[in-house]
DNA sequence: TAATTTCCCATGCTAACCCATGGCATCCCA
DNA sequence: TGGGATGCCATGGGTTAGCATGGGAAATTA
């Protein structure tokens, strides 16, 4: 599997650690060996607080690459360029995970999404999110209530449901 | 990691000394032997006055050379080559680290950024910046703000709303 | 010679690394 | 079809190495 799908439910630990749902490391890794990283680790993460949620948004290091891009584009010395970098990467966290497959929360990141000894990861395809499990369970209920009264139709022809 | 990320607090010592975050040296370990220089030390940094806000810029060697390149354009004769030479150039310190990873931040530096005993470095992708902690916290809220306001959308993976 | 600055060595602490264990689901075999 | 065995996965804890920081000795400058 290629993308992040379905819930997961882990433990954090005294010192802040949570394993990554062992689905997830698949796919991790799957995405660094696709682009040559030969290296047998699961390619790094990006940790960042969510801008539109109280939670935890892990983005895989390629993905999290492509946000480069158009800050590429700006003038170093333009306030457009200044606002997006301080956004984008002063509040982002590089986290590896250990031989177990075990990451460290930061703590700012753990107490802005008010994590405590659960945690919930939420697949969302290209990326997945970490959530205090009640907190999750309504944005599920949201995002389908949402979904549904929109109609909720793809791009690209697929049928409704 | 060849980016700047995330913000880290170190402390300002009595004679002005302050350990670059580890990440950073990493970082700039790794650019500096991308661009073939193959002796060991952390290649070195310019430090500089920022335009925008009260806090000090910190640039790679390699990021500050490629600065040069739309001035070697200009007349060296030209009002303009002389005005951006002198913007960019006047008030920059070239600054090497010590063998634990330190640097001596300018007096002039250190009074315009407002910078007491402890100061914060701030990721910014190509560059980093120093800040004192207060200011650093209200630059932060006001790039996210300002970033919101202009519209700012993640490309893919990020779910609508 | 006095005052700074630069280099070097020393130390406490924190976080990453490593090894060990229990539980759960799956597979295999009777 | 039921029971046992096996392997993966999540979790817990001890140890070590790296990092930030402090202070003293040598070198440099005024």
């Amino acid at each position: 599997m290629t993308h992040f799908l379905g819930t997961h439910q882990n433990r954090l630990d005294a010192k802040g650690r949570v394993s990554v749902p062992a689905p997830f490391r698949a796919a991790l890794k799957a995405r660094g060996e696709a682009n040559g990283n030969a290296n047998g680790n699961a390619g790094h993460l990006v940790l960042r607080p969510s801008h539109q949620h109280q939670c935890i948004e892990a983005w895989p290091a390629e993905e999290f690459e492509a946000l480069s891009q158009p800050l590429n584009q700006l003038n170093l010395f333009s306030p457009e360029h200044d606002d997006l970098a301080a956004t984008l990467y002063a509040d982002a966290f590089p986290i590896e995970a250990d031989k177990e497959g075990r990451v460290v929360l930061p703590d700012t990141l753990v107490a802005y999404a008010g994590l405590t000894d659960t945690v919930v990861f939420m697949g969302l395809g290209r990326i997945f999110q970490i959530w205090e499990p009640a907190a999750a369970d309504r944005r599920r209920a949201e995002a389908r209530e949402r979904a549904k009264v929109k109609g909720f139709t793809l791009p690209g022809g697929a049928p409704a449901q």
